[in-house]
This record gives structure tokens, C-alpha cells and sequence, in this order.
DNA sequence: TTCAAGCCTGACACCGGTGTCATAATGTTG
DNA sequence: CAACATTATGACACCGGTGTCAGGCTTGAA
């Protein structure tokens, strides 16, 4: 079977190359006459162009690129998710590219893989949407972006967020309409804005309900399920103990609950327990999580999205936007005795 | 800043552009000191060659795809760690393309992705690394592909596995010599190769250790979280009750434990219960599953390796191998009381 | 010394598209 | 109907590399 190219296409159809071009990127004037027998002959010798040629030519390589250095698997897993049903609307194509947002080394990374590439644009996920060294970076070397539940809106790019504050807000308001008084809460990681968002949120609810904030109720996380076992320990030792723990994402709220069982404790009889993100987990494991549901897939799938749009035709206007996030109440969270 | 091509580096070189592709081919018959001299001005002018160019000329992409459809999405995450490791070593990038077993559209699909992204190559992972059809027609088209964690070896192809069924052998043996005779048996998806795998070891040694088979204690599954609670709501609604659970996968038997727990069972003192797959989520409940470890990072890097190989210089020899799977032992087993 | 064989090197076409520009055909206006 | 604007089309260069092949320059053996 001989390879269809466009010159094959050209000669059946009796017309040149350039026009076969127009009809395949409709392109304006072409009579409808030509456009009709050239889309006959595509059909018929059923043609598809060649995107490399494409790229070549357009110095353009159909290519969006993902990067991530993200302790939660599953919250890249739906990230994913959301870009490729943004590239396979757009024909595009999805590369992932994880790496290591601390060294030297990252730019210098993200600058090879640019090169090696020749991608078309790049989808910053958590931490690196507030990585300010890297996206001054990608506008020196004007690279399109876009980025996925950043912190700051102000800006001139493509961002899409959800309301970080304010789900923190609304879940611990959930504890403390519960009765809760003594809410523990671990912080996530410290180069994620998500992580002073959330906290933030956490201080607006106790602020608002007239609770004195508790410095001691603070533990420092890092979003892994690790770092919440040692978050764990240290709440569940303290005395008084808190009567609820509120963690920053589902991992460290999993592993709270783990710990809690191993000790005999009842949640939420003896205590209660909320995460953020409503990952896999918070529903997986006994009792299930109260937590918050971002819609990441579609944060993303929208940010690629205008990413597209922003590389086909740039745009002057920034598009930014944020979506909402809602409170899951499930088993772990109950009325304090 | 001006864009460096082969054209400038050949001028500025002052030698003609194949003599700098030569160069950059690691290509025999150049003279030392024209060799010396080129890659000094690579330096010089921090020259990178365009992929995209490459790839007209040669018609390759120097893209993997990784095609899957799995409802396990840790696993999905390890695969890709695995293919992005051996990507990186040969300077090729990595494609997800996700998609459905089921329809008609497969093929279609697939056929698309090859013909939009000129892949060079796809690494077919489970439950495709044994879906006949699509191996059929990647054979007919001639796209080299490797599978990962494939039940058949007669073939000659690449493919790299672990012993499913060795594994399943172990787990059950364990439960076996912790006193339990009455073992429940949860099945994964029946497109699954490893579906089979692991209940063969199962049977091996039920026969091994002169313990009846009890079709009673089989459960369809299809490895989702979902599944696993029906196949649980199942088992422990059984008189007698079992006093051991494998289920074919990790998700599976956090289902088990989640509706055990639920009623008020203790885990492992009332029931054992074993996973497969030593997935997060198998260290992140309490208790921790009994599971077993497969390499799955390292099957899919060492597919993808070769398969790159074969790319680059077709080998008549198929590659195929069989990696280590081993048992790992947690709280969520022990002696049958 | 002569000639064949082997090593370097570059000219040029080519991969399969797109951009630019010239030109022919058609339509519009006064 | 002349003069001009607009639409439709193709020739050709170009994107940045690689493949083919011919020719110049060394070698070494006859």
C-alpha cells in the first residue's frame, strides 16, 4: 500500500499541492467546486496529513507538555485526565514530564525538554502554577502556559482554580457546627499555595464562629501520607486531645485515621476527621472521609483547553478563573459527645 | 536571539550540513579533527538538532505511546514511571493515550492515534498486553510494540512479565500455613490475563496443600474498588463464613476490609484477608494488607527499553522475560483461629 | 610509478507539508 | 465597456534535517 501524501492527493484531484493545503486547514478562497472534489479525493484515497510535516513547517509540534513534581498520584491521575480530553478534542497530544522542583537543575531541564521537543505549550500543575522562577522564565522565553488551581489570579496568563479558602472554610465550619471546638489542623506542603489557602480558610472559620486560635493545634505536613502518620502521632498524643482533625488533603487525613485506629479509637465517636480533595482514598477506607471535592479534571481540562485556543490564535486577555470546590460529608465526621 | 540550525552551525563550522549531520549521528568516515571541530561549535553555539525535523526525514516522531485501560489508576501511574524512565535515557518522550477495550472503535482509535502522531512505537499494557485483535493489527501495519505484563510468552514479540501465578501460589500458601482452609477467592476482570494467572495459583496450591476446591468461595470481580464490595458483601453474608479472603487485587481487598470493618469483624483475628499488587492504598489502611509486590516500574522500563532498541535497529529475536514477584507480609493475616 | 581501494567531504534531492507572491479568472463600478 | 477590486489557483522557496552519490584525496600493493 503506497503512502498517501498530499502530493498524491494533488495529482488525483488535478489541482496543486497549496490548494489541497487550503481545503485541509479551510482556509478562504477556494471555490466550492474544488473544495468538494478535494475532500471526495480524501475520502477516497483516504488521506490523512502528516503531522510531523505539519510541525516542520509551522515550527509547531501538536504537543502539550505536563509538568509535575506531585507527591499524590492520584490527583496527577485526574489531572491527566482532564488535559487529554482537552488534547483529544483539539488533536492534541498529551507528553508528561514529571521532575524535581527543587535543584538547580530545573530549569535547565525544563529548557531540554522544551528544546528536545519543540512543545507547544506547557500545563503548569501544582506546585509549579507558584513557581514564579519558572514561569518568569517561560515568558522570557515566550512559551505558552497555562496554569491548573494557582493561588494568584493577578496576572496576565491562563489560570483556572478552585476556591481553596473557601472549601477549607466550609468544612471546618462543618466541624464546628458539629460541636467542635479543639479542631486540629496539618498544613500541607510549603511550596504549594494550595497549602496557605487551605490554612487560611481554616483561620476565616474559627475567626467567624469567635474560636482563639491555637498555635498548638498546628502541625506541619507535607501532603504525604508519611508526613501525616508523624502529624498523627503528635495530635493524638497531645493532651487534651482534639476532638477533630482537619488535614489538607486525603493522604494525611487517611493516615490520621490509620494511626487513630491502630490506638483503639473510635472515629467519629472519640474523634472526627476531615481531609480535602475527595481522592480515591476518602472513600475507600472505613469510616469514609468528610472532605472537599475539587473538580481537578475539569480545572485542567479547561486550562488546556485555553491553552490550545491561546497557541492556535494568541490572546491579548488573561483568562482566569476558579471554579467551585464542595463539602462530601461522609462517616468521619460526627456531632462531638 | 537567533535560532540555531544545522545550516548555521555548518557555516559557521565552516563544512557542509550532512558533515554536521554526521557529526550528530555518531556516523563513521569523518576525520577527527572535522569531528573535534563541529562538536566545539555545538558547544559554541549550544546547538540542539529539531526532533521534528529528524522525524520528517526519518519518519519517526521519537514519541511511545502507552495505551491502557485500567480501572486501577496506581497502577497506570506506575506503568508510566517506568516507560518515562527508559523515555528519558534514549531521549524519547512518552504519548497516554487511554482508551476503551470495548466497541467497535477500538482499532479505529488506535489506527487514528498512529496515523496523528506517527508513533514510533506502542508499549501495550494489561488488559491490552493481551488483546489478540489489536496485537493482529499492529503485526499487519507493522508497528513495533511491547507488552507489559502479558500471560503468554510463545510469542515473538517483546514482553516482560512477572509470575502471576507464582505469586498467587505464595499468597495462598501463606494463608494455607497460617491454618486457613476456607479461603475465598475474589476474580479480576476477565479481560485481564492476570485474572487467570492468579486463580490457576490459587488452585495450585489449594491442590499443593490437599485442600478441596470450593467453587462457593470463587467471587467475580473485575479489580475495581466497586466490585470488591459486592464480592464482600457476598463473602461475608456466607455460612460458614470464610476465614481468609485473596482478592485478585489490592483495591479488591480494601473493599473487603472496609465492609468487614464495617461489621464490626476484626481484621485479621476474625478474617484474613490478602491483596495482590502491594498498591498504596495496601500500607495506607489499618490493618495493612498482606500483598504481593510486583515490579511494575521495572517490567515496563525494561519493555520500553527494548522496545527503543528495536526501533533503533530491528532485531529478529523476541525479548521475553519474567521478573520476580514476592510476598509481603502485614497485619492483615494472621493465624486462623 | 601506477592504479585500485578506501576514506572524507559536499552538492543536491527529498521528507510532506505551509507561506509568499504572481497571475488568471471573475465580479463590480462608473 | 474600460478600469479596478476581488477571488481562485499554482509555482516555488522554505522548514531543518537525512539519504544518495559523485569526486578528491590518501593509502598500499603491484
Amino acid at each position: 500500500m503506497k503512502k498517501v501524501t498530499i502530493n498524491s492527493v494533488a495529482s488525483y484531484a488535478g489541482v496543486s499541492k497549496k490548494t489541497v493545503s487550503r481545503v485541509l486547514n479551510n482556509e478562504p478562497n477556494v471555490s466550492d467546486a474544488t473544495r468538494e472534489k478535494v475532500l471526495k479525493v480524501f475520502k477516497e484515497l483516504d488521506y490523512t496529513p502528516n503531522p510531523i510535516a505539519r510541525g516542520l513547517a509551522q515550527n509547531r509540534s501538536f504537543i502539550i507538555g505536563c509538568i509535575y513534581d506531585n507527591p499524590s498520584k492520584s490527583y496527577i491521575t485526574r489531572v491527566q485526565t482532564g488535559a487529554l480530553a482537552a488534547c483529544k478534542e483539539n488533536n492534541y497530544n498529551l507528553l508528561i514530564h514529571p521532575c524535581d522542583l527543587r535543584g538547580d537543575a530545573l530549569i535547565n531541564n525544563i529548557e531540554q525538554l522544551l528544546q528536545s521537543s519543540r512543545l507547544d505549550g506547557l500545563v503548569l500543575t501544582p506546585p509549579f502554577s507558584d513557581f514564579q522562577v519558572l514561569v518568569d522564565f517561560l515568558k522570557s522565553k515566550n512559551i505558552p502556559y497555562a496554569r491548573v488551581a494557582s493561588a494568584v489570579l493577578d496576572d496576565d496568563s491562563i489560570s483556572v482554580r478552585s476556591n481553596d479558602e473557601q472549601g477549607a472554610f466550609e468544612i471546618t465550619e462543618h466541624l464546628i457546627k458539629l460541636g467542635h471546638k479543639a479542631i486540629a489542623f496539618i498544613k500541607g506542603h510549603p511550596d504549594h499555595s494550595a497549602t496557605e489557602q487551605r490554612f487560611k480558610g481554616y483561620l476565616r472559620a474559627l475567626s467567624t464562629h469567635d474560636i482563639t486560635f491555637n498555635e498548638r493545634l498546628v502541625e506541619e505536613g507535607n501532603f504525604s501520607y508519611h508526613s501525616g502518620v508523624d502529624s498523627a502521632r503528635s495530635i493524638l498524643d497531645s493532651t487534651p486531645r482534639p476532638t477533630a482533625v482537619f488535614a489538607s488533603n486525603d493522604y494525611m487525613a487517611a493516615a490520621v485515621l490509620k494511626l487513630a485506629t491502630q490506638r483503639q479509637l473510635k472515629v467519629p465517636d472519640d474523634i472526627s476527621i476531615a481531609g480535602f480533595d475527595n481522592a480515591p482514598i476518602a472513600r475507600h477506607i472505613w469510616p469514609g472521609l468528610t472532605t472537599i471535592a475539587q473538580p481537578v479534571e475539569e480545572m485542567t481540562k479547561q486550562a488546556v483547553t485555553k491553552l490550545i485556543e491561546h497557541i492556535g490564535e494568541p490572546q491579548e486577555n488573561a483568562y482566569q478563573i476558579t471554579l467551585e470546590a464542595r463539602l462530601i460529608t461522609r462517616e468521619s465526621t460526627a456531632h462531638v459527645k
